[in-house]
DNA sequence: GCGAACTATTACATGATACAATAGTTGCAA
DNA sequence: TTGCAACTATTGTATCATGTAATAGTTCGC
């Protein structure tokens, strides 16, 4: 491998921070007892309160199909309710539980720590550019979202 | 959601960056036509060249047992060859065949050219300050890797 | 030469996922 | 108002990924 090349170097880079934070969330059960898959639903819910299951396979990148499993599992688990819109009853409104939304807070509560370890091992004088980088990558991931392929 | 903290803003920019470019890589077949899986034990064998059993399966953290049926459907595909290491038949050597290297040349360089276009998306006067924070971001995670629970 | 340690594969079970088919609901238009 | 198109969610089917545990073959040291 020569990565003279800075975008060489950008691409390395990203590939271990990949792996890096990867490696969190690699084990199918590694997330308080539940999947991934859950996990991350769980989290979305939490975030956005009331939403349909469209919306929420489309924030997760995920077919409907998938998406109205795995909201099942959660049912199942009792962690999230599922209620038909009476407004328009095609539509289901999913949202937590009481159990849900315990597990959510400490979700996000665990996740918040260790972001501020990691924030914290900056250094002083590095963290406001390290902020304002991810934002310029982002941008530029962004610029070129729609010219893949 | 409240992204005053600062560390709260890099979890979050992290989040998004994460799903953003996971998004190249979501559906199970959107690699070249074999699965994410195979594509990337081929790239990691592309670039080490010879390797075992073993070290690829701790390369791309996983178990050996998935990595011998990945690397077995690899062989089946004809993109990689298996062969007894005759100094110990313990061990296979796990190398890429002809159209293995040719596939591992074109992902490599496709990947190249897309990073190349993110790179050039981003303003001329950040580039190395996006690079050195890059750097900086994977010390600090890798500072907190052995802390996590 | 025998057993411990190691490498890889296979058996089994579970989960995630996509595509396609289906059921129910709504809205519009003839 | 009735019938069809459009939409939402669920279910059927198939495939792949993955982990744990069991198994087979190999090496090495005693």
């Amino acid at each position: 491998m020569n990565f003279s090349d800075p975008s060489m170097q950008l691409r390395e880079m990203i590939r271990l921070l990949e792996r890096k934070l990867g490696v969190l969330e690699d084990n199918q059960y590694s997330c308080c007892g539940i999947s991934m898959a859950q996990c991350h639903a769980l989290v979305e819910i939490g975030r956005i309160k009331d939403i349909s299951l469209n919306e929420l396979a489309e924030q997760l990148n995920l077919e409907n199909s998938t998406m109205s499993r795995t909201v099942n599992n959660l049912v199942t688990n009792e962690l999230v309710k599922r209620e038909i819109d009476p407004q328009d009853r095609r539509y289901v409104t999913i949202s937590l539980s009481e159990n849900g939304d315990k597990l959510f807070k400490g979700i996000e509560e665990e996740m918040n720590q260790y972001f501020k370890k990691v924030y914290n091992s900056i250094p002083e004088d590095k963290k406001q550019q390290v902020l304002e980088s991810l934002q310029i990558l982002l941008e530029a991931v962004g610029i070129n979202e729609q010219l893949r392929n």
